[in-house]
DNA sequence: ACAACATTTTTGTGATCACAATAATTTATA
DNA sequence: TATAAATTATTGTGATCACAAAAATGTTGT
């Protein structure tokens, strides 16, 4: 048990009219979605509040959102961790991103204008420029506002907090695994995408979505390369 | 603004070794799902923890875990508010069901043996003698129980909290609604789900659920009523 | 009678403290 | 030396308080 591995925050920029709760709340979703806390690593309140030089309530409170929101676990004797990934939740996770996603993807398609088609390509840009670089996390967070613009074409979205917690549960697994994975051989699902939107074909724009979210994980494509990465991120705990 | 009008809480059952947070959590939880608070009324702390007779810190972090399961919503002042619903967003929140609530039955559709199927089938005999009594809430509180103990023979399920917070968004609206119905003329679609998961027809099941789903909200079959009974539950605040 | 201003009250936020439960460490025992 | 018991340290929970922001109320001027 590591339980005093370090943990690299990125401080959530602090602009005034937010709180103190808000900021630390920003800044731990930010070190769990991009897995900046190993899986099973114990938290405690005067921890994170020493560490990021707050009073432990706002520290409590971000955490019981987390929590709320499946990006944390609260064990039987309260004490609050990052969950610990097997096999078959992994395969739920995605399985799940698939079905809301692609839902999703259908319900705001209607609502797509030239404007944010245009946003879209911007983003899709920017990720190529940064594939070069190879960084997991820069990478991942364009890709997470490539799919978040495009739910968010619709008005009345009620499925990207869902989204986000599915995120948010996949994200230190998924740090752990990019590690060892070349991102290069992924295909650019995102054009398909955008062809789909253009020709207004709901079902194209679902496959290409799925097909999207399915190639981000296909380093775990056989059972045992998948089990290799469970079991190396469990090892540490 | 009858910001005044009274909740009719029933209090959750208060055993040892649960904390007074998730004391208050269950029970802030139960009068959200039955409708007993109406859309916009505000909630302070401060009136919640005198009504409840403990101290405002629970309250806090009950009210907080709520805002982030999108049972309650916190506005740019800070007030929290039963959210108000719209046309659009009930709309969505119906169609997010379906999906979500397809998949999940779908991904628990192998996990079902005959013990589980037993207890289905008790449950829907436990509705149909409610049935009769006509009153909302026992009603849905068994139909939920019936969807849960389905979707929840997935043992490693990741989609149950989200679907949850689906529901405890409709509930507000449905108490409203339900008001005004005659629930009798509803067809057992749960017989239908029942026939195809002891065929092992994932495509029925499916098309079950989101039957059922659908029948739940079919006062609402056209724009007008379903405008009315908005405008009925926003014209109090 | 109604708008604009000043005053009072109420509210959420965040800090600090007490306490019981849990975990970690030390000491005692075989 | 290994295991059990006793002690110490740490932790989450919940209560109380101070404070600034916001809402409600009261007051004034036109």
């Amino acid at each position: 048990m590591d339980k005093n591995s370090p943990i690299e925050f990125t401080l959530a920029e602090r602009t005034a009219s937010v709180t103190i709760t808000q900021w630390v709340y920003a800044t731990l979703r930010n070190a769990v979605m991009y897995g900046k806390i190993l899986p099973g690593r114990a938290l405690t309140i005067r921890e994170l509040a020493k560490e990021l030089n707050v009073s432990p309530m706002p520290v409590r409170e971000a955490l019981r959102q987390l929590a709320a929101e499946n990006a944390l676990e609260i064990q039987g004797n309260r004490r609050v961790i990052v969950p610990k990934m097997t096999a078959m939740k992994f395969n739920e996770l995605c399985q799940a991103r698939m079905a809301l996603e692609s839902h999703a993807a259908e319900r705001a398609l209607p609502y797509i204008d030239e404007t944010r088609l245009q946003l879209l390509q911007q983003i899709d840009a920017q990720i190529d420029d940064t594939q070069i670089s190879g960084n997991h996390e820069p990478i991942s967070a364009l890709n997470q506002e490539f799919h978040r613009t495009l739910y968010t074409a619709n008005p009345h979205q009620v499925t990207l907090p869902l989204i986000e917690s599915l995120w948010l549960q996949l994200g230190p697994f998924m740090k752990l695994a990019s590690a060892h994975l070349e991102l290069s051989t992924q295909v650019d699902r995102h054009t398909e995408a955008m062809a789909a939107i253009e020709s207004r074909d709901a079902f194209a724009l679902q496959l290409a979505i799925k097909a999207d979210i399915r190639e981000g994980f296909n380093f775990a494509s056989t059972p045992e390369s998948l089990q290799c990465f469970i079991d190396e991120s469990n090892r540490h705990n």
